[in-house]
DNA sequence: TAGATTGTTAATCGATTAACAATC
DNA sequence: TAGATTGTTAATCGATTAACAATC
């Protein structure tokens, strides 16, 4: 509640904290304290408190913190209390796979414009959703004020696709190829490209085998 | 090569280097500053010049680095001078984009097992490769000497097949599910959830629409 | 040589952790 | 009430940035 400027580290645990209460909501539980919630989250109690006290004081001491109230305000903060359109760029497999994805549903996101430029592509249906073509992709997300794009397509496209889709208004983008992407400050892109993920994990791989 | 322990933030930046170089060797380029490799990378010289001097003195003054060069030490440094055979567990849409992902080959990768537990998909060809019943994922991991493994499975049966892996000899987990696995110290995880990447980006998406 | 750029040290900045008064 | 746990402040830790001597 306050105007600081919060951590954008902070803000990449909360949906962490959120995905974790949600889970304890449906084992049953009502009530959890900061250390509780630390050990199921890999964290610690004090980082935990001080994440939420940016944000107000949701907390009861001597009871800890109400799961269902909890699981609100950080639905609120997040700007999960509705549902935010979704446009997918490139149908190939991995386009195709996260088109169908039932993760999505209940989580605040909704998949509703896929795009490629293959013409053999073009009209396939994917799901309940018709691939349409590159071609008239600006156009598509400017006229549905759509604001999240999920990039799936060859590295070498990433970019200019990207600029089109930072002109359509496109203000975040989830970035699955393993291209840099240069974009204006207000466009958010989070890089998602498994490759790199697993190399970082492969530094500490040496001594086996 | 020094004995130091490097943070993992390093690391987890080396990846990004080596990419981007391998794109500007691409391009025809020799040699790089790191003014100018800040600048493709989105980071800035003063720390990639800290970053690379973690693992030993590879530019010349008045020069820069040497591309060539600078590829081969981050492979070296990331153990990516050999291909590593990753297992996939998990044969869902995700699990056989993944299988079919022309980017893991020439960057260290090697998908050579693939698992479920659908009878009506096992047996099933992905690309060159038979799924196989996730009954002798264990023995077969185990057998082949397998450490990486990107888990593609519903969030539900996460803990208890990355308690598998563990068991199995895997150290490194690249996890699409939204689950936090507990697993021990020593074997490592990548969290590559799409829904929590995107509802990070959501919270600076408040003030649009 | 003069200009450019490294590798490294010291200064700054920011994030995490520890501690504890407040209070349910 | 006594025990538990919060929210917050201060202390610590670690990462980034700035500066510059060394040197190609």
């Amino acid at each position: 509640m306050t105007n600081e400027i919060v951590p954008d580290i902070v803000i990449s645990r909360l949906p962490w904290y959120l995905q974790t209460l949600n889970q304890m909501a449906k084992e049953g539980l009502h009530t959890v304290s900061s250390t509780m919630l630390a050990e199921r989250v890999g964290s610690t109690a004090a980082q935990i408190r001080k994440d939420l006290s940016y944000f107000g004081g949701f907390g009861k001491q001597g009871t800890g913190y109400s799961i269902y109230t909890l699981i609100d305000q950080l639905q609120q903060i997040l700007n999960l209390d509705r549902v935010w359109r979704v446009a997918i760029v490139g149908a190939g497999d991995l386009g195709r796979a996260l088109t169908r994805y039932k993760g999505f549903a209940n989580r605040g996101i909704d998949i509703v414009l896929i795009f490629d430029n293959h013409p053999n592509v073009v009209g396939q249906k994917i799901g309940s959703i018709t691939v349409r073509h590159v071609e008239t992709m600006a156009a598509d997300i400017w006229e549905l004020g759509i604001k999240i794009a999920i990039l799936t397509v060859p590295g070498d496209a990433a970019q200019s696709l990207a600029n089109d889709l930072a002109k359509a208004g496109v203000k975040a983008i989830l970035n699955y190829t393993p291209q840099t992407l240069m974009l204006p400050p207000d466009v958010h892109v989070q890089n998602i490209d498994p490759v790199l993920q697993l190399q970082r994990m492969m530094y500490y791989l040496g001594d086996d085998q």
